[in-house]
DNA sequence: TCCGATACTTTGGAGTTGACAGTATAAACA
DNA sequence: TGTTTATACTGTCAACTCCAAAGTATCGGA
């Protein structure tokens, strides 16, 4: 890093939005998950993850969606379906995100 | 679980430990400012971030220390003098946690 | 009429984080 | 002698976030 204007604060502690919605527990892996099997469903990521609970699925998923990450789809049937696939914005951050997690798999496999 | 599906539960959930570590508060970039700056002391970082707590920081240092992705060197001085540095594996994760942090602080910016 | 299917909420308790004050040490200063 | 300074934390308690488990809403089918 630069001598002269040595240390932004701002520079490592984007924790304005995304970096702290990223930072809440599943959210990492619920974005790369709906990268890998988009579009799908609620209850498939609820199996796909297994230990998730509902609610914490449920609130990542609208955090997700509400920062322009996820996209989500809702159609009127009985019983709901409601469909969640990446943003281009999305898409663009689980490419950054894989390499990291696919690091994390190896090493603890 | 097992429907011969492509779905690996495991897959998409490396909560076991570092997956888990990296979505607590401030460790991703906690973890890349020491990349950034290392051999940096916890003053440097506490002043570099701004709005961290030191017992937040304190913890997210013992996290990553004790995951093996930071390595921490005591000195016995009066005032105490410690620094931290990545460890070879800090160094790997920290290279594909990058790309994450930057995007996220061009999109923010 | 009751059940099943789906996508969530709600609730109450447990775990995590934050602000702020305090600890320990010794050299430098008054 | 006594106070200040510097550093790297730790302690405390309130606020926030997360979890498991149960509940909600809807309508077609048995």
């Amino acid at each position: 890093m630069s001598e002269s204007t040595d240390l932004d604060p701002q520079c490592y502690c984007p924790t304005s939005g995304i970096i702290d919605l990223l930072s809440r527990k599943y959210a990492m892996q619920t974005l790369c998950a709906v990268g890998a099997l988009e579009p799908v469903r609620y209850g498939e990521l609820e199996t796909a993850f297994g230990d998730v609970s509902s609610s914490t699925l449920s609130a990542r998923l609208e955090d997700l969606t509400g920062a322009g990450l996820l996209e989500r789809e809702q159609y009127d049937e009985i019983p709901p379906r409601v469909e969640y696939r990446l943003s281009d914005d999305g898409e663009e951050l689980c490419e950054r995100l894989e390499p990291v997690l696919a690091w994390v798999r190896e090493r603890e496999s």
